[in-house]
DNA sequence: GATATGCGAATTGTATGCAAGATAGGAAAT
DNA sequence: ATTTCCTATCTTGCATACAATTCGCATATC
């Protein structure tokens, strides 16, 4: 396959890693000489990726990791709840015995990683978790959707999770998803789902606005990211 | 500004004003002469609107309008209605006088086009009405993931709003909408929003389906834009 | 001392050239 | 007549070169 993508996929998964952070500048020529590219296939990959909202393309200025405002942080949390609620109210009125599997296994992984308190492994299968929902709204589309944006907001919720009893809780707000999907109760399953995504973000909003004037929050004196 | 969002602007315009149809090839060659500039920046703006889901870049193959299939289409539709719901169900919560006003002088310009049965002036007007619900969401983000789906479908939209009296029913709806939002009630705005826009979704799926074997649709021979 | 101004260096934006893969058309073989 | 294979042509992908703008920093001015 053709370099830009590649290359797309490299500094994604750098952002995603945390390697690159949030207001960090993305110049073409360091990562041309990193990649052994040209700058051509850099600026392809940073345009594709801007375009996705991954990252801030300022024309003449430069490419930086986006650095959403609390408040933008806040959307997007909203944003992924009703997407995720609108997920799970398709899973509950569609669910298949694969993807009921699906979601049963990423459901003991996560309990695995809980009982042992590791939180990146909880952290990886909390994702697979959440993917097999997407997958079982049997919409490809909103399932895309869903996962782009889990994406985008990966480095933030990694941190959010690393905050105390927070798997447990988490654990027990995805069994009672989980028990609310296989009922086939979709009103259930999506106010189940909204809240677990949205106190994520509510927790993680208060953990920036309550770090702001004390320590270093990753939005700290930074701009918002509009368009 | 760079002449490559300038080019992407002008060349999104022209795919949703049916200059280039779905399944057009996007060839960089004519695109460069036409727009006067070199390959170089057409090519930047062919890969950000690739990004979008706007267009299909094929590696090596070059670039060609997207082409649902009459599934991803529907799912399309239902992700909008899941979206456009979440919008109205906010707006419902969190209705402000100047969202409340805005969204009346839209309907407003709607009922007279509808009046009027010109059907080129209701498409512009629903569109402003939507995207005053989107607004009156006031979840910017979210708004913005409405706006963008908004105009991916809007090739398609605007076949379906030819379709017999359906100018007047979509006004219908949208009285029942407003309504509903007014009187904040989220529930009620939702359902009513996510039918209304499904309804446009499954007359289109029909549509396509229903003229397929005899007429020419527009996804007629042409295969899925599959990632 | 603080603010404005201008210059040099660094970085981005666009054009052009070339290499490699895709496509179409025809010739050869079955 | 149909299929397969080969070649000529076209298109895309990447590198390089150059132009244009921004940024840092020193100097000048108030």
């Amino acid at each position: 396959m053709s370099q830009a993508f590649r290359l797309k996929q490299a500094i994604e998964d750098a952002v995603i890693a945390g390697e690159f952070q949030p207001g960090d500048r993305l110049d073409e020529a360091s990562l041309a000489e990193r990649f052994g590219v040209s700058r051509t296939p850099i600026r392809e990959a940073l345009l594709q990726l801007g375009a996705e909202g991954f990252i801030d393309v300022r024309p003449r200025r430069g490419a930086i990791v986006s650095v959403p405002s609390p408040t933008r942080l806040f959307e997007m949390f909203e944003t992924m709840a009703e997407i995720e609620s609108a997920c799970g109210r398709l899973a509950a009125r569609r669910l298949t015995p694969d993807n009921d599997a699906a979601m049963e296994a990423a459901h003991r992984a996560c309990e695995t990683a809980a009982r042992n308190g590791d939180s990146e492994q909880y952290y990886a299968d909390n994702r697979n978790f959440h993917e097999a929902i997407y997958r079982a709204s049997r919409n490809s589309f909103l399932a895309d959707q869903a996962f782009a944006l889990h994406k985008r907001l990966s480095a933030y919720r990694r941190i959010q999770l690393r905050a105390r009893n927070r798997l447990l809780q988490s654990l027990q707000e995805h069994a009672g998803i989980l028990e609310a999907i296989r009922a086939g109760d979709e009103q259930l399953a999506a106010t189940r789902l909204h809240d677990h995504v949205l106190v994520q973000g509510e927790r993680f909003s208060d953990m920036v606005l309550g770090l702001s004037p004390a320590g270093q929050s990753p939005a700290e004196g930074r701009r918002e990211t509009a368009k």
